[in-house]
DNA sequence: TTATAATTGAGACAGAATCTCAATATTAAA
DNA sequence: TTTAATATTGAGATTCTGTCTCAATTATAA
């Protein structure tokens, strides 16, 4: 686990440093959804020193290797997800809560992409939007302010 | 179609105003992926005093009602898509190329998912990342440096 | 060890998103 | 129509996010 992305990084011609191990630990540690301010934060218990810059080129540099995805969770935060084969979302569009569940039908649509555009595809996100069970009460009872 | 944006923000309650109806408009107008900034520029052409908080609050209020979705798509920009039914992406991790299809998968395991979570379901995301012939064609090349 | 070049942190900077509040416009009721 | 109640707005201040620069540091291979 803790492996894929070190080696990744050695594989593709770049550095192990200490500020880079510090934001592969904090990703591997969560399972969910990271935004770069709660990398940086998490990082430096790792490593105090840590720069948001850092952790900003980090982030990029691992999603360039196709590693990372940058996604967009419910309250209008971009974070990065590590993303476990399978894994996905359910969001509520109103209240932004995010069920995670771990099935997925892309495998075979993403092979016949693959062949159609010459993708070397390495991963995808499969999110579903909608409103929780709570949200649709509430539509029920108001209507108009928020 | 026009009605789409419309009729929803109406039956769920909220006036329907002229700086609104300027950005449904570039909503409907433009097919594709729009930053708040594109939909500002162009939501001037309709309505020349609309502001940049007006233009947030709106994409947010029609997100909120699961009619606009954000996404990252390449470079790092947040962007809101008006979902059109089974339109996704195909983008590329390293230099942020973006293909558009039209082809999809996600309704039965939405079905399945709505009924297991008490979700209703109002729309999905399902994009793919990996790497296109060019870049793949780089990787190649070089190592290492960026 | 040493040389080389990648990587880093700090802080300046630019741009994106949020917030406040008085002014305005929509809507429903009179 | 007119009016009253209230949602919505624009402008600008403000706060966050993300980028950039550059001298100092550090990983790596020789
Ligand atoms: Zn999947
Ligand atoms: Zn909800
Ligand atoms: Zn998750
Ligand atoms: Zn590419």
């Amino acid at each position: 686990m803790a492996k894929r992305l070190v080696d990744s990084l050695r594989e593709a011609g770049y550095r192990l440093t200490a500020p880079r191990l510090a934001i592969i630990k904090v990703l591997e540690a969560e399972t969910g959804h990271l935004s770069p301010a709660e990398v940086l934060e998490k990082g430096r218990a790792f490593y105090p020193a840590l720069s948001r810059a850092t952790v900003y080129r980090t982030l990029d540099l691992l999603t360039k290797l196709g590693l990372l995805r940058p996604i967009y969770l419910g309250e209008g935060n971009l974070c990065f997800i590590y993303p476990r084969e399978g894994h996905h979302h359910l969001i509520c569009s109103k209240c932004g809560m995010v069920v995670d569940f771990d099935e997925c039908i892309a495998a075979p649509l993403g092979q016949a992409l693959s062949e159609r555009f010459g993708f070397r595809i390495e991963s995808h996100l499969l999110e579903f939007y909608g409103l929780c069970e709570n949200c649709q009460k509430d539509e029920q009872k108001q209507a108009g302010g928020d």
